[in-house]
DNA sequence: CCGGTATTGGACCGAACGTTTCAGAACTGC
DNA sequence: GCAGTTCTGAAACGTTCGGTCCAATACCGG
């Protein structure tokens, strides 16, 4: 047929995803781009299209990745549903303790891209939506089961439960990116599960 | 002595500040900044010498305001230490109910300025650093009080029980500028207090 | 009302931005 | 090893960026 790429789309696109978390979305230059992933304008642009269809392809992957693992662990039915939640947040910490720049984290992607472009890219938007949706149902289903089993307090109710997960996990990402270590983060996290189990 | 300037410093402070919360500092430009304040670029370079400088300006505004705010309702003696925390919360929702564009929130300038800049803008950083140690130390002290008083369970020590609370308080700012309403925010704080009441 | 000083609007600066173009190189299938 | 197709590197595109310059203007103190 004709000349094959030589170099690989999903280590390219690791490489933007990674240079987008770091920097986010306006502070990346198409300079940084080909820097980071080591490739040239032209085969930047020949495969993904444009600074925006590279961002929106690297952050899919990201939210693919993480939601996977996360879902991973919801859904491993060797523990209980209050143990999987406290893997999430063990999940989480090891996370943050991997992904250090100096004295701080660099925060999470998709946390990152709602602060940066929420308001101002509604297809940006939608994707994170949809991946919120399928992180919310899974921790919904994991706290219902536990509160059938008497393990989660059923004075409230899933759904709320699970949006106060969910926002202490953004809180504790921000709480990462400005500096607290991995103790402090720890002791957040722990505190948020008093409120379920009381 | 000379020509006196014929705007208000402070409206145009006030004016930037808003730009660079809705949209973020990178995505604000030198003339989205003429825009919104109505000056021209010799007045605010006449004034402000730089967007980085104008930037830091308004980000103290921001912090100065913010925090004088939530400091005032967490010294009110007239209340108890947990109507206190619980006056915090409704601050709080009532300013993401206050500043709302389209279908989501625009987020709090502090958290938005560490997601974009914590790790690249050192000095930024400490602003903000010193920002939160006036606000967790007084945090910490309605708290300790309030364990003393009985009021607030004394198994997790006051430090850790002000991270938590400092930390859902990021995360109910991004749930806002994801998209969660008014009901969904007051369902996350009315929840985090679980942790505090048992 | 005039001299001195600061502010103002607008033209302008070089640099960097995201993107396009294109000639030449590289690979496949025949 | 040639034809056909795609990829690559480098140069260049127009635009916008943050910032400067300057002549005209407006004000104050005397």
């Amino acid at each position: 047929m004709a000349r094959p790429k030589n170099f690989d789309e999903e280590r390219a696109l690791d490489a933007a995803m990674r240079a987008f978390w770091v920097n986010g979305y306006h502070a990346t230059s198409t300079q940084d781009l080909c820097d980071a992933t080591g490739l040239g304008r032209s085969s930047i642009y020949n495969t993904f299209t444009s600074k925006h269809e590279l961002f929106t392809r690297a952050l899919t992957r990201y939210l693919e990745a993480m939601t996977a693992r996360q879902l991973e662990v919801l859904e491993d039915s060797a523990k209980s549903p209050l143990e999987r939640i406290r893997a999430l947040f063990d999940l989480l910490l090891a996370g943050e303790e991997e992904n250090r720049r100096g004295d701080r984290g660099i925060g999470c992607l998709t946390v990152n891209t709602v602060v940066e472009l929420g308001g101002a890219d509604p297809a940006t938007a939608r994707l994170i939506e949809r991946d919120q949706d399928r992180r919310m149902t899974a921790l919904r289903a994991v706290i219902a089961r536990g509160q059938r089993d008497g393990e989660i307090r059923a004075t409230r109710d899933a759904d709320q439960l699970a949006r106060f997960l969910n926002s202490v996990v953004a809180g504790i990402r921000v709480a990462g990116q400005s500096g607290a270590d991995r103790d402090v983060l720890a002791g957040i996290a722990a505190t948020a599960l008093d409120a379920l189990v009381a």
